[in-house]
DNA sequence: TGTACATCAGTGAACGCGCGTTCACTGATGTAC
DNA sequence: TGTACATCAGTGAACGCGCGTTCACTGATGTAC
């Protein structure tokens, strides 16, 4: 562990990134913060990343990575189509809440542009995909009519615009989910409210 | 128009600060920058706000207000509930797409503390009022049930979440809104998709 | 009506900060022969 | 096995930037008498 070569510093800066990024969201990070928390020249990062953005894709990436990963495990066991949706939007606002600067650094302005980074692109696609496959692909898909099918999209973008709201409402603090009751069946009740119908039919205890 | 004294620098503060505001969105507003575009020296902000927080708080008042009208005449005409809810997701929606620095200004991380600015909190809590009162005051209240009150709550959080949703996504591109039909039909649309339906009888054309 | 004076709204210069990035450099490592 | 050399990963100093904020100041305005 001598100073120079120590090799491993790239792994380092990520890991700080993140810890960074855990603890004060995307605006806190900084290249010459992170080298200093790395205990390495200021000028180190550069020859590991692409400049700031290079290392903000990086963590966005690991970060899409495990967002995709745990929709994609929420998605496994639903037996069929419409619990799928709702297991996935419950999965959406958990990581949200879990990882609410993740979810910020994916989902908002600090992000590095898609089209200059192709890996990050792909992570981000990746991760809607699993949304986007998980709910338009209906049980009984092959005998789905045209009108069915866009039927099927606009409940997916139903879907996934309902968990979005949640999650940005409740880590931006204007919801707050009520202690008596776990997230999971909290969310999962506001997903399944049906604005269509009179109040006092709504899922009545 | 001497140098000194034009007596209207805070106003052409704020409408500079609202033209930086709707080209850039709320990282662009720099008070030094402001100054500048002002024609006034870079000290002449402080004599008539705050610091930074000041004059970002009168632009998110002035946000507030505009969003808690657009919503309120929206709320005043539809006749019955159900409707008074769809119209203001649509009214959400409508303010966001319309003026998403705005929109984010109100909702990110920029926004200066509430318990900062008590006129800022007011007007906060004014809009997200006119939400509340338009959603969970039902037709019939003074029947209600405790549990049927409960329930109105749940709907009222969950059309909030719904709009804010939809809302986020279609400003960060994520979402696009179809080009051959208006802004207000596919919100509505997507407000009323009922998740816990078979996707097949969800409105068919 | 004129004048002394307080107050207000602007100025210009400076302080100190952290930032992203570049540069020529140097120490360590790996490789070809 | 030993050595010359290329390459790699780090250094430290500097450039130039824009920022928020403060300070003593000064010109303009309004007011009391």
């Amino acid at each position: 562990m001598g100073k120079y070569h120590h090799g491993d510093v790239r792994n380092v800066l990520l890991q700080q990134a993140e810890n960074i990024l855990t603890d004060e969201g995307p605006a806190g990070l900084s290249l010459r913060r992170l080298a200093r928390l790395t205990g390495v020249s200021e000028a180190a990062p550069y020859r590991h990343f692409d400049g700031k953005d290079g290392i903000l894709a990086a963590v966005a990436i690991a970060a899409f990575e495990r967002f995709a990963e745990q929709l994609e495990s929420a998605a496994e066991s639903p037996p069929n189509h419409e619990e799928r949706i709702m297991a996935l939007g419950a999965a959406y606002v958990q990581f949200a809440v879990e990882n609410p600067q993740h979810f910020r650094l994916i989902f908002g302005r600090e992000r590095p542009p898609l089209d200059q980074y192709p890996e990050l692109r792909d992570a981000a696609d990746n991760a809607f995909d699993v949304l986007q496959r998980a709910v338009t692909s209906v049980d009984r898909k092959a005998e789905m009519t045209l009108a069915e099918a866009a039927s099927a999209y606009n409940r997916a973008l139903a879907a996934w615009s309902r968990a979005h709201g949640i999650a940005m409402l409740v880590i931006d603090g204007m919801i707050v989910p009520p202690a008596d009751q776990d997230l999971s069946s909290f969310v999962l009740g506001l997903l399944a409210e049906d604005l269509t119908m009179p109040v006092n039919s709504t899922k009545a205890p």
